[in-house]
DNA sequence: GATGAATGAGTGTTCATTCAT
DNA sequence: CATGAATGAACACTCATTCAT
């Protein structure tokens, strides 16, 4: 038999991705999946159970590679602001290089199959992140509000600003990376 | 295209947010809003040139009526920062009382849709506010920094906390509006 | 608008029975009923819930109309015996004139679309003749047995005899009829 | 084609027969008969030429199974009422112990399938009781008519009482066997 | 001999839109 | 103005079968 070929699923991955970006989340078939990725349709069900576990997967794998990324260089004994500036930093740096893939979560987020995964898990991905944030506010760094309001003033305006789409005048030069992150700093510390 | 029975045009709308809300927009078809409104799928293409017109339609009522709500008891004779507070107050009014229209504005800016409608027009409808922001800047009262910087730690703090779906813990109490309102202030200020 | 238009409904009803005895019950798809009928595939579902809603339909009427043509000139006046050879008659005549429309309702009563259908509503349609046979119980004619054996005795090789399908030797002249009718009724009579 | 495993052959004749009658002869598709017998789709394909094939093997190996059965303790020697009754019984415990390959039969003839089996063939498996009804016939023991009808009395009325599917209220009680083999010997003795 | 991978052709069904009334 | 009827094109998905190992 022909063995199961991870090129395949990677190209699925891929041209789910790309196809997202460009015609929407709506307008992007099974057909047009397979074809962008040189598979049959029928191919795309050996790998993926239907399409809703195609675009929840993609979702998962991208969810995963991005909190790898945001976690790198993650040493726990530097001080709250440091990590923070570093995963700051780093969100910058992710979203910039893989805009498609952001943009791919974004959407998937907005659309009904968001409420298929489960979130416990995407979060999972984080934690270490989020461990430093409480520690921030036991030391009485960071103030001491309900995380859902921390995350609204660290991660969403890194999310808008890295995204060229919400942007009309911003541009992600180190210089205003900086700046914003001294304002989200602002918004936290105590 | 358009005609005199307004009730029919006002049940296209509120059949279109509806169902997005419920069932998504890739899932709201044509035939299913129209059902939803009352009328035969054809009596939809006299209100609106296509499904496309509709969809954004759609998006630039709820916008040109959230700017109003958003601006509203607005007085530019007060400070910048009291102006603020209540644009900050009156979006959480707005959202939590029209929350299916907020989020079918959400949807719809992920859609491929939201590249079709001229952003300059929808930000009409905000001008007064940002007349103001320019104002704190030049008073040195806010950062100057690039707009989006502001924007984004300003109203997508407000939209995501609005939002329930966005949130898990976070309760949008007056008490919790406040301190949020604080951290916004605390990021913009100089 | 156009007006609904029964020539396509009888149309397609037609084309399901056509092609279902030609090729059989799984090979009788939407699309080639749909061609058959002259109709686009799409059209057959303003006529027909689903295609199991075609296919039990079909059954249905033909049911309602053997079950008018069997008991045609049913006299509930005659003796037994010549009520149930007036019914075998029609039968006979039925099903010779009408071999696709029996078919069909052969191949339908072995798929699993037959568990669909309310069989008390297609006995309604005999109710007369079982009506007769139960006076036939009553009144010591025919031999006091389960009925699901009368019509075992009674029916079903009619049935069978009536379709050239079953049949290798047999042909269906007025004698073979009436030869056939008496060792029916030889079966049933006390 | 064939191989020496017949346990793989066996299998797939009894995946088939069960798929069969739980969910009908169109829904069984050969990914679906290969995966309840337990073996790759491919490999069913070294045991038949293709799917037509299995069905028709099936058929033809419960016709011939079916044929013992029905024949056991056939002594021609006997008279012929007495050989009829000691069919008439074992058909009884065949269906009832065989249902599930009994209706295979029935769903199978009932497909386009069934025109390509030779039916002499089939016919072979019973031929000594075909012999035993001329005798019958020759000795003015049974009527002098078709054999076509003599089958249509004697051994539909079985296969219908037999399969419950058919009967709402008979019960293969050996007393209701006795009545319904009664009325079948009145139907075809002279 | 045995298999999972692979696929073109097909499945039933819904789509956005237009037509005739 | 308003409509249900009508449809070609597309939808997600499964089919029987073959291929490479």
């Amino acid at each position: 038999m022909r063995s199961r070929d991870d090129k395949k699923q990677e190209a699925l991955y891929l041209a789910t991705i790309k196809l997202v970006n460009e015609i929407g989340f709506s307008a992007s078939s099974v057909a047009k999946i397979a074809r962008e990725a040189g598979v049959s349709p029928a191919t795309l069900y050996i790998y993926f159970k239907n399409k809703e576990d195609l675009l929840v997967s993609t979702y998962l794998e991208i969810k995963e590679e991005m909190g790898r990324a945001l976690l790198a260089g993650f040493d726990e004994g530097l001080p709250v602001h440091d990590l923070l500036h570093r995963v700051w930093c780093n969100t910058f740096a992710y979203v910039s290089e893989n805009l498609a893939e952001f943009r791919y979560t974004e959407q998937f987020a907005n659309s009904p199959y968001s409420e298929l995964v489960d979130k416990t898990r995407v979060r999972a991905h984080f934690e270490p992140l989020l461990r430093v944030i409480q520690q921030g506010i036991d030391r009485k760094i960071i103030k001491d509000v309900d995380p859902d309001i921390l995350t609204a003033f660290l991660f969403h305006p890194i999310m808008v600003l890295a995204n060229p789409k919400h942007c009309s005048s911003f541009k992600p030069s180190g210089e205003n990376i900086e700046i914003a992150f001294r304002m989200a700093w602002d918004a936290l510390r105590l």
